[in-house]
RNA sequence: GGGAGUUUAGCUCAGUUGGCUAGAGCAUCUGCCUUACAAGCAGAGGGUCAUAGGUUCGAGUCCUAUAACUCCCACCA
C-alpha cells in the first residue's frame, strides 16, 4: 500500500541506494541489444556546479533512460575532467598562491587533492539528482590511464604530420603565463583612448599623424604602411620616419590591408599589437621585436620604461609624448577586446615556441563534418560551422604551466631534433626519465619538454577514454561513433569542434551521430550563470532538497533545447502538482487492484477507449523523445495522464466501487483498462521522474511483471490504434460530461446534485448508448435519452439536494 | 561587418511535416469539502500570434522587408 504522503527526501535516497546496490544502470559488455553510447560532458574541476549545468545532466538523464526504457544497452560512464589551466586557477585563487611561485610537484599535489575535494561533492549531488550514470564505469582526465590515452593519441597525429612544433605567433595570456587557443578567447568591452600621435620625417619639422590605441608597442615598431593607393600618402614612400620618443627610424611600406578611412590612414606595424601585426610581419617578414615578457612587463626595449606593467607603461608614455609636444590628441573610445576567459586578461601575441594541432588546411573536412551530423537542436549546426569558417589560428596545444598532461617529448641538446616517446613506456613524464637512446647526431644529451598539454588535448578524446573502460583497447574506434554527444552551446567551437578533430585525424570516422545541446539557465537579471561568477543563490543541492529531484528534473525537462532560460521558482510548481497527483491518483487506482490480476475480458466502451488512447499518445511520446523532443514528449505525457485522472478515472470510479450495482464484469473491465493506463503512464513518466515512479511501480506492478525496476521494465507497448472513429466516439461521450459539468457550474450547483432527465443528440448514438452507465453515474443524470444527430445537449429539471 | 536566436494571454512559456474554435502553468473571477487528491475538482474571462507585405483553398507555422531584444564570430592601427 502507498503512504498517504508521498516522503519524497526519504523514498529518494532509498531507490538510488537500490539502484546503485543492483547495479540496475550497470553496461552490459555481454549483451545483444543495441548499444546506446552517451559521451557523458565531464564537468571541468573548478567550482560548483550550478543549475545550468544540472538542466544538461538531466536532459541527459532522460535520453539515458528513454534508451534504457526502449529495452537498449545504455552506456552511460561518468567523468570528470580535471587536469589543466581551469583546474590550475581554482587552486590557485583557493590558496591565493600562484603556480609559478611554487614547487611544480607541491602544485600538482595540490591540484590533485582539490579536485578529489571537488569530485566527492559532485559525486553526492549526482546521486540527489537520481542520475544514472555507470557508476563503475568513471574516468578522470589526469588519471594514468587518460594521459597514456592522450600521449598515444599526441604521437599518432605527429607521426602522421598533423602536429607540428614552431616558433610562430601564439595567443599568450600575461597573467597565466600561457599560450593559450582561440576557443579560449573572449571579447570585452574595454574603455581605451585613440591617441594621435607625430612621426616626424627624417631630417625634416615635417611629421605624419599615426593613430594608435597601443603606444606602449612605439619600441616595438617595426615600420609604418599605408595603402597604395592612398596618394595623398604616396609621398611618405622611400622616406624613414622617427619613431616618436624612443628615436629610431623605421621604413614606411605599402599594404592593402591598411584602411583609408580609419585615422590618418597611416598605420604603424609592431610586433605584435594585433592579428593584423601578425599578418604583416609574416607578409613582409619584419624583425620580431619584443616590447614586454611573458609575465606582461616591459623589456630593455622600452628604455625606461622597463618592468612596468603593459598597462602602466602605456600611461607613462603618453605621459612623455605629451610633455615632448609629441601627442595631437587624444580620443576616448571603448573596443571589443580579447581576452582570457580565465581570468579576463587582454590577450597579447607572443613569439614562442609552441606545439599545434594543424586546423587550417581540413577545414573543409571539419565542416563537412558538421554538416553530416545530427544536431538538435537543429539550429545549433549553424553555431559549429560558423566557427569553423571562422578559424584563423591552429590549434596550439602547448601550455608553459604544470598540472596537465605532459608531452612524450625530448629535445636532443646538440641538434634540437625532437625525440618521442615509445608507446609501449605511456604514460611517461618526461621529467621523470630521460630517453637512454642515442640520438640521430649521435649524442645522447636530452632535454625534457616542459610544457604540459592544453586540457582539450585530452578532453577531445572522452570517446576514445570513456570505451576504453568497456573495450580495454585505449586509443580505439570500436564503439565509434557514440550515439550522442551532450553539451551546452557555448561547448560547440570548444569540446565538440576538437573531438571532431581528433576523430577525424585518429579515424576518419565522426565520434558521434547526434548531438544535444542545451541552453543556459540565467539567473533573474538575464546574466548567465557561472562557477566563477557569484550569482548562483539557487544551489543545485538546496533545490533538490526542497523541491526533491523528480520535480527539478521535471523542471529542466521543460527547458526547450539549445534555448537560454531565465531561472524562475515559479514554475517548480507544476512539478510539484504533477508529482503529488501522480502519487494520489496511484493510491487511488492501486487501491481497486491489489487482489486482482489481469487477464483478457471483452471490454467496456470507455475502457477500451482510453487504453486506444493510450497506444496513440505513446507512439507520439516515443516518436519526439527519439528525436530529442523532450519537452514535447513530456507535455504528452502529462496532457493523457491529467485526462486520464479528470476524465477517465471520474467516469468509471463508481463501476469499481460498487460492483454490486454496476457489475462485477463492468468492475473487472474498468480495473483492466485502469491496470494497463496507468501502467504506461508510470513508465512514461519513469525517465522524467525516476523516483516516485519507482516507488508507485515497487509497490505494485515489480511483482505482477516480475521486474527488479521500472527502468528496465521497458515502454508498454499496446500495439497500434485500430479505430479512430472509436477513439472520436470515447471523446463525444467525455464532452458530454463536459457539459454536465458546465451546466452545474453555471447553475452554480454542486456535481453530485441529479438532474432529472438529459437529452443528447450526436451522431456517435449507438456508442454513447452503450455508455449510459457511465454517464449517468459521473452527472448524476436520472434518465438519459439518446437521439441521433448534430451535438446538442437539453438539460431537464433540477433535483435539489435532500437535506 | 558576418551568422544565429527570440518576439504568442497580465507573467513564464509550449505549439512537430502549413489543417477543425491557438494551448499549459502561474495570476484573476465564479462555484463545489464529489467515498484519491482543497497542495484538490469543475467552470469563466483574458490573444489583431512584434509590424508590413507576399505565397496558399487555408499561415502562429513558409517567403520578403522592418523594428526591438539576446547570443556567437570578426573588428584592437
Amino acid at each position: 500500500m502507498l503512504d498517504k504522503k508521498y516522503n519524497f527526501l526519504e523514498k529518494e535516497k532509498k531507490w538510488q541506494d537500490y539502484w546503485q546496490e543492483k547495479q540496475i544502470f550497470k553496461f552490459d559488455k555481454n549483451s545483444k541489444k543495441p548499444v546506446y553510447a552517451i559521451d557523458t560532458p565531464p564537468p571541468t574541476v573548478n567550482g560548483k556546479i550550478h543549475m545550468g549545468h544540472l538542466s544538461s545532466y538531466m536532459h541527459i538523464e532522460t535520453m539515458a533512460r528513454h534508451h534504457r526504457m526502449k529495452g537498449e544497452n545504455v552506456f552511460f560512464p561518468l567523468g570528470f575532467d580535471d587536469n589543466g589551466l581551469p583546474t590550475e586557477r581554482y587552486v590557485e585563487k583557493k590558496y591565493n598562491k600562484r603556480a609559478f611561485e611554487l614547487d611544480r610537484e607541491k602544485f600538482t599535489d595540490m591540484c590533485l587533492e582539490t579536485t578529489k575535494e571537488l569530485e566527492k561533492e559532485f559525486h553526492a549531488l549526482y546521486k540527489s539528482a537520481g542520475f544514472s550514470c555507470d557508476l563503475d564505469n568513471n574516468y578522470s582526465s589526469i588519471s594514468k590511464r587518460s594521459q597514456a590515452i592522450s600521449q598515444k593519441s599526441f604521437i599518432e597525429l605527429y607521426k602522421k604530420g598533423l602536429i607540428y612544433h614552431q616558433e610562430a605567433p601564439a595567443l599568450w595570456c600575461t597573467e597565466c603565463r600561457t599560450a593559450v587557443a582561440q576557443s579560449e578567447l573572449e571579447n570585452q568591452d574595454i574603455a581605451s583612448t585613440f591617441n594621435y600621435i607625430k612621426f616626424f620625417i627624417e631630417g625634416t619639422n615635417e611629421y605624419v599623424t599615426v593613430a594608435t590605441t597601443r603606444p606602449e608597442m612605439l619600441p616595438a615598431c617595426d615600420c609604418v604602411f599605408i595603402n597604395p593607393k592612398d596618394e595623398k600618402n604616396l609621398y611618405l614612400l622611400g622616406k624613414k620616419l622617427v619613431v616618436p620618443y624612443f628615436n629610431f627610424t623605421v621604413p614606411v611600406l605599402t599594404d592593402e590591408l591598411v584602411d583609408l578611412e580609419k585615422g590618418s590612414g597611416v598605420v604603424m606595424c609592431c610586433t605584435f599589437g594585433d592579428t593584423v601585426d601578425k599578418e604583416w610581419q609574416r607578409k613582409h617578414n619584419l624583425e620580431i621585436k619584443e616590447a614586454f615578457n611573458n609575465a606582461g612587463r616591459m623589456t630593455k626595449l622600452a628604455g625606461e620604461f622597463e618592468g612596468m606593467k603593459i598597462k602602466d607603461a602605456r600611461l607613462a608614455i603618453i605621459e612623455k609624448l605629451k610633455e615632448n609636444d609629441l601627442l595631437i590628441k587624444q580620443e576616448e573610445l571603448t573596443h571589443a577586446v580579447s581576452t582570457h576567459e580565465r581570468c579576463g586578461t587582454p590577450i597579447e601575441i607572443v613569439v614562442k615556441k609552441q606545439w599545434f594541432i594543424d586546423v587550417l588546411s581540413h577545414k573543409q573536412e571539419l565542416y563537412d563534418a558538421g554538416m553530416k551530423l545530427n544536431w538538435h537542436p537543429e539550429t545549433m549546426r549553424a553555431r559549429y560551422l560558423n566557427w569553423v569558417e571562422n578559424l584563423q589560428w591552429n590549434w596550439c596545444i602547448s601550455r608553459q604551466r604544470y598540472y596537465g598532461v605532459p608531452f612524450p617529448v625530448w629535445y636532443c641538446k646538440h641538434c634540437g631534433k625532437v625525440h618521442v616517446a615509445d608507446e609501449s613506456e605511456l604514460p611517461v613524464n618526461p621529467l621523470s626519465k630521460l630517453p637512454t637512446v642515442k640520438c640521430e647526431c649521435g649524442e645522447c644529451d636530452w632535454e625534457p619538454e616542459h610544457d604540459v598539454m592544453d586540457t582539450w588535448a585530452t578532453s577531445s578524446l572522452t570517446p576514445q577514454i570513456s570505451t576504453d573502460l568497456i573495450t580495454g583497447k585505449g586509443l580505439d574506434d570500436t564503439m565509434i561513433p557514440m550515439s550522442l554527444r551532450p553539451n551546452a552551446h557555448d561547448n560547440i567551437r570548444v569540446w565538440d569542434f576538437y573531438t571532431i578533430v581528433k576523430s577525424l585525424y585518429h579515424f576518419g570516422k565522426l565520434p558521434w551521430t547526434d548531438l544535444m545541446i542545451s541552453g543556459y539557465v540565467t539567473s533573474a537579471d538575464g546574466s548567465k550563470l557561472s562557477k566563477k561568477s557569484g550569482n548562483n543563490k539557487n544551489a543545485p543541492q538546496d533545490i533538490i532538497a526542497q523541491y526533491s529531484a523528480d520535480v527539478t528534473r521535471y523542471w529542466a525537462n521543460n527547458l526547450s533545447l539549445g534555448k537560454d532560460t531565465c531561472f524562475s521558482l515559479e514554475s517548480f510548481d507544476a512539478g510539484k502538482k504533477l508529482a503529488n497527483k501522480i502519487w494520489n491518483a496511484s493510491k487511488f487506482v492501486l487501491s481497486f487492484l491489489y487482489d486482482y490480476t489481469p487477464r483478457q475480458i471483452d471490454l467496456l466502451p470507455m475502457d477500451k477507449w482510453i487504453l486506444e488512447k493510450y497506444k496513440k499518445v505513446f507512439k507520439s511520446f516515443a516518436k519526439n523523445l527519439d528525436r530529442y523532443d523532450i519537452c514535447l514528449g513530456l507535455g504528452e505525457a502529462e496532457k493523457f495522464f491529467w485526462d486520464f485522472c479528470d476524465d477517465y478515472i471520474e467516469l468509471v470510479k463508481r463501476r469499481l466501487y460498487n460492483p454490486d450495482v454496476y457489475g462485477e464484469k463492468e468492475c473487472e473491465s474498468a480495473k483492466y483498462a485502469c491496470y494497463y493506463t496507468l501502467l504506461g503512464i508510470l513508465k512514461m513518466f519513469a525517465p522524467f521522474m525516476p523516483h516516485i515512479t519507482e516507488e508507485i511501480y515497487q509497490d505494485y506492478y515489480a511483482e505482477k511483471e516480475n521486474q527488479v525496476s521500472i527502468h528496465v521494465s521497458g515502454y508498454l507497448n499496446l500495439g497500434e490504434a485500430k479505430d479512430e472513429n472509436f477513439v472520436k466516439a470515447g471523446d463525444e461521450v467525455m464532452q458530454i460530461v463536459s457539459g454536465i459539468r458546465q451546466f452545474k457550474s453555471e447553475n452554480k450547483i454542486s456535481l453530485k446534485t441529479f438532474i432529472k432527465d438529459l437529452k443528447v443528440s450526436s451522431k456517435y448514438k449507438d456508442f454513447i448508448k452503450l455508455c449510459e452507465v457511465d454517464i449517468k453515474a459521473v452527472g448524476s443524470i436520472n434518465n438519459l435519452e439518446v437521439e441521433d444527430g448534430d451535438f446538442k445537449l437539453e438539460f431537464g429539471e433540477i433535483i435539489p439536494d435532500a437535506e
